[in-house]
DNA sequence: ACTATCGGTTTAAATAATTTAAACGTATGG
DNA sequence: CCATACGTTTAAATTATTTAAACCGATAGT
């Protein structure tokens, strides 16, 4: 029997994808009993389950694995050169400027569901540490972290990711130990870039007081800085992404208090949305970073006031 | 608007391989009026022609044929790991020993509907000029000119081919001027092999005598052979294949006389057809030999009796 | 020039597939 | 233990597809 439904085939590419039905469903705007039918019907004529059911949502069986293998690529290809032939080619490449801790540690897991459903945008990720300027190297969106207080383009909140001290657990067993308030003044302080405001920020939250003058570091680099940290060179104000740092106890929230202010925006030149590819880059993430807001707990240690 | 109806697109590339509707009818198992509307649908979402409705039969438009470039190699790609998922890997690679000759002036044309129909299927080509042993070099099966007469395996007539001498311009125009059977005596005849009843048949067909011993040449490649009467080095038997080279001038048919009993034939060891991809050749080139049994057709000339 | 035939298209009716909304069942996390 | 999340099932409604037959233009053979 020769295999006819090739569009069960495509919704199941959209729920391997999201490893979901009701997300698959949603984006295909069926209802998710819809999708259940499709698979159903797919898994029927293909003579093999492609999807585990487990406990809680699903995930692909070693067979589905290479089914999706295959299919990923070929619906891609057939689906940007669709949109190419339609004519929808116009500004269809963009480029999003972001540091690349925000683009491994919150953003790359979450993309696929952006290329799989906008195959005719071709999505350039530009890593950089330095993101004020805009238009400079043809970056059409950046992402960037403060307290959202930029006035050179227009800027739309992603979700809010508090800064607050970090250390390794050499400084973190110390801290335990003494207190954060009387360690402090001796630890070097690691900063994001010269002039930031951000650690003197965090002392007037925390109630203690500032010397601006130390033997401090300024690490740009997210990625650098959190390593240096684990390594012991100092203390760091780290956001909400290093979660898995902390579940590994490589790296530990050393207070409670922290710069809720600051989060994560998005920048883009005014007359940026004119372009549909970007509008669905940006609703898409606008709407991505609702739904996963990251949260850290922090756990009250002993000897902490 | 996304693009949905990959149904209807593995149906435009059924159509486009056959470049037309109704093979690929038969080939989908569908009424021509359902691949009709298939089409249509498919250029009602995409907003543009795939197809050109010529005279008779259709065409590729541009934006079709880049469709095809691209869909082409993606729908063979899901079926055939389709196929192999199903566990069809059986023994899907079959191998079929055949002139170059014969490959390349009426197989290859022909081949492009046996592989997208069978997907799951990777065939090899075997050149080789003798097609006597089977199994020596894994060849499944074999494509073989002749009487039929082997009784080595199985044997299934493909096409009569009748085969009929054949010369370059100047032998002809001497023929034509002097007659053949006067010319026949003084010239080389060319052989396929060692051996050969055929240009002793062909002489009692024409109620001519034949003398065995002669400065005949034996040319076993039926290609190289084709190429040496048109460059005037003799006469040899061809069959219909060299139908080109006849409708090009390069080549002209000397009588009407012809071998009729001379055929192609599908030869394969007692169990072959256990194996269903082998079956499934075979019952596809029976039937692509059944609808198109090549005809040339002989205009007297003057001079002849 | 006439006619049979070869495609692709159209039509209306029949059939089959898909979709939805809602109810359901089960597991999970607070 | 309850509320929730997620996939499944169900029955009904809606769409889509298919078919057979008629149709139309062009072509090839006579």
């Amino acid at each position: 029997m020769r295999f006819r439904s090739f569009d069960s085939l495509r919704v199941f590419d959209v729920v391997a994808r999201h490893l979901s039905f009701t997300a698959a469903a949603e984006e295909l705007c069926l209802s998710k009993g819809a999708v259940s039918y499709q698979i159903a019907r797919l898994e029927e004529e293909l003579g093999f389950p492609v999807f585990l059911r487990q406990n809680r949502g699903i995930g692909l069986t070693e067979r589905g694995l290479r089914l999706w293998q295959a299919a990923q690529p070929s619906f891609r290809t057939l689906e940007r050169e669709i949109a190419d032939l339609r004519g929808f080619g116009g500004d269809a490449r963009i480029t999003v400027g972001l540091s690349t801790y925000f683009a491994s540690r919150w953003l790359s897991s979450r993309l696929m569901t952006f290329i799989g459903a906008h195959p005719g945008v071709a999505l350039r990720l530009q890593p950089a540490i330095d993101l004020i300027d805009l238009s400079e190297q043809g970056i059409d969106m950046a992402i960037r972290w403060g307290k959202g207080r930029w006035r050179d383009c227009r800027i739309e909140p992603l979700f809010s990711c508090p800064a607050f001290p970090t250390a390794g657990s050499v400084i973190h067993a110390r801290s335990a130990a003494v207190g954060l308030p009387d360690l402090l003044p001796e630890l070097p302080l690691l900063h994001d870039r010269d002039g930031s405001q951000a650690w003197q920020d965090w002392h007037r939250a925390a109630g203690l007081p500032y010397r601006p003058t130390r033997d401090d570091l300024v690490i740009p680099d997210p990625n650098v800085r959190v390593q240096a940290v684990i390594d012991g060179q100092g203390l760091a104000l780290n956001d909400a992404l290093v979660a898995d740092e902390l579940a590994a106890k490589r790296l530990f929230r050393l207070s409670d208090v922290a710069l809720d202010d600051y989060g994560y925006f998005l920048a883009y030149a005014e007359g940026a949305l004119d372009n549909p590819a970007l509008r669905a880059f940006r609703d898409w993430l606008v709407e991505a970073a609702q739904n996963a807001m990251p949260a850290v707990s922090y756990e009250r240690v002993a000897g902490e006031r």
